[in-house]
RNA sequence: GCCCCUAUCGUCUAGUGGCCCAGGACGCCACCCUUUCAAGGUGGAAACGCGGGUUCGAUUCCCGCUGGGGGCACCA
């Protein structure tokens, strides 16, 4: 098996493109055989600078790794199509000689009046043959006087073309509705059409994966594959992804490239296995597997045809998943790597490793996204902490009318801790359980107060083990400061 | 307009003629746990697009319609 990653380099791969990469991928390794990158570019007028680099960094990023390519060459070099101009030539001529083609000299001004004159009556738009009825000679003589012209191939007539697709089966379409395609531009760069099946011919691909978009000329391919005399491949045409509101995957929703998605704090294991289970399944009921579990088991076979909507929220539930399963060393090395990008410029670098590694089992749980981790727990590191407002203390039923108790509760709590002999979660939640108690208040409403106080947020990690982090002193001068806001004499 | 592909809960899917008054997951709702929020547990609502066939029997096979997606470039 050889199975190749053909992407243009106009800019990031989007998902669809990448969970072709992760398919084929997966194809290629679990049968144990190759899994190559071939760049595709031949439109010079499209490329955008360092889209190569992009789509190395998107693959490496997913763990996915390749046997040729354009960086480490091969034994078909070069694997990039602007560098295997000659080879298209020689096809194309082959082509031509064996009356498979002939070239066109139409102006592309005449081409486009052609279709404007199609659509207006309402006929379906395409090569209308003109220059297929020129003799071989006057071509060549034209040609040979410089004049400029293309290669078409000879699609139309009044057979049909067959071609078995390994999630479809066999198709067959009528060859009148095709016309007479390019396969070489004016330019001497051959199209996709051309370009492709010689390429995958001689670089040996068994089974050629591409997008949907492609089944539709198939056909085209299927037939240039047998006029070159080629023994056809495999096609295996993969579906595409539909973005969460069911319409086509755009920018506005989510058409992020892999990049994008690191970026927003997913992990690279979460992002393989959502992609990958977009539109495949194994059985009934699991979901979750490990790049190695797939290797073992993917079979494209398994592919569900009809385009698959991207669900966002899904994919962040996964991450969680991830998230929680990670060991712990590991997660910390990524809370910490995050949070020396997102916590604001004035908490010193570098950041407490330990402090880190101390919360970090109390957050693994809450957090879906490394990019929700900062607004989590800024306040371990920040010297004091933006205390609320009064109205934010005093929101709780309890409380909305009684500052001064709220007020008194605090500096009970801040007693207790201050005077607190063992230094432990389990000794705070006693002594400030019996100071609430102690006090007359429901442990709750005085919980909610520490809270808020303490981390600044009312949503934040559990409370006694926050305040075993944060350490005596902060927490006593934190509550005490949280007091004097609220009721400024005692 | 023409051509191609496709059609199970809101979403991703299992299902390959009887096991299905359709299973799992995300999301949603309720309850439990609980110092907040999560996580976790339990339970719940939620689908075979429509019409014809074929068959003793169709979610499963065939046809049509409708819906969805894609394609009709000297772009890939």
């Amino acid at each position: 098996m050889r199975v190749r990653y053909a992407p243009s380099p106009t800019g990031d791969p989007h998902v669809g493109n990448v969970r072709q990469a992760i398919w084929s991928w997966l194809f290629a390794r679990h049968s144990g055989g190759d899994f190559l990158i071939r760049l595709e570019d031949t439109d010079q007028t499209r490329k955008v600078p360092g889209s190569l680099e992009r789509i190395y960094g998107s693959l490496r990023w997913l763990g996915i790794d390749w046997d040729e390519g354009p960086d480490i060459g091969g034994p078909y070099a070069p694997y990039v199509q602007s560098e295997r101009l000659p080879r298209y030539r020689v096809a194309a001529d082959q082509l031509l000689a064996d009356g498979h083609a002939y070239l066109c000299f139409c102006s592309s001004e005449r081409l486009a009046e052609m279709r404007k004159a199609q659509q207006a009556a309402g006929e379906s738009p395409g090569y209308d043959g003109l220059c297929r009825t020129l003799s071989v000679a006057e071509a060549t003589t034209r040609a040979a006087a410089g004049e400029a012209h293309v290669v078409r191939f000879k699609m139309r007539d009044d057979g049909t073309t067959t071609l078995v697709d390994l999630l479809r089966g066999e198709i067959t379409v009528e060859n009148r509705h095709f016309d007479d395609f390019v396969i070489l531009k004016s330019d001497q760069f051959p199209t996709y059409h051309l370009a492709h099946v010689v390429d995958d011919y001689e670089m040996q691909i068994s089974h050629v994966t591409r997008g949907d978009e492609w089944l539709p000329s198939a056909p085209r391919h299927a037939r240039i594959w047998d006029a070159l005399g080629y023994a056809r491949p495999t096609f295996v045409h993969f579906p595409v992804i539909l973005g969460p509101d069911g319409g086509k995957l755009s920018k506005r929703h989510g058409a992020k490239s892999v990049l994008e998605y690191a970026d927003e704090g997913y992990v690279a294991g979460a992002v393989f296995n959502f992609l990958a289970i977009l539109g495949w399944s194994f059985d009934d009921k699991t979901e979750l597997f490990t790049r190695a579990r797939l290797t073992e088991i993917f079979d494209l076979a398994d592919i569900s045809v009809n385009p698959a909507a991207f669900d966002t929220q899904k994919l962040e539930w996964m991450n969680g998943v991830y998230l929680r399963d990670m060991p712990e060393p590991e997660l910390t090395a990524l809370f910490a790597e995050r949070l020396d990008r997102d916590l604001p410029t004035d908490v010193a670098r570098p950041l407490d490793r330990a402090l880190i590694a101390a919360f970090t089992p109390h957050i693994r749980e809450r957090v879906k996204l490394l990019s929700e981790v900062a607004g989590l727990v800024d306040f371990f590191f920040a010297a004091s902490v933006v205390t609320p407002g009064a109205d934010e203390f005093l929101s709780a039923k309890r409380w909305r009318d009684d500052a001064a108790g709220a007020a008194g509760s605090l500096r009970a709590i801040a007693d207790t801790i201050e005077a607190l002999a063992d230094w432990s979660t389990a000794a705070i939640e006693a002594a400030m359980r019996g100071t609430a108690e102690a006090i007359d208040e429901k442990a709750g409403d005085v919980f909610t107060l520490c809270r808020l106080a303490v981390t600044g947020k009312r949503i934040a990690p559990p409370l006694f083990e926050t305040i075993e982090i944060v350490g005596r002193e902060t927490t006593v001068s934190r509550l005490r400061a949280a007091a004097s806001a609220l009721a400024p004499t005692v």
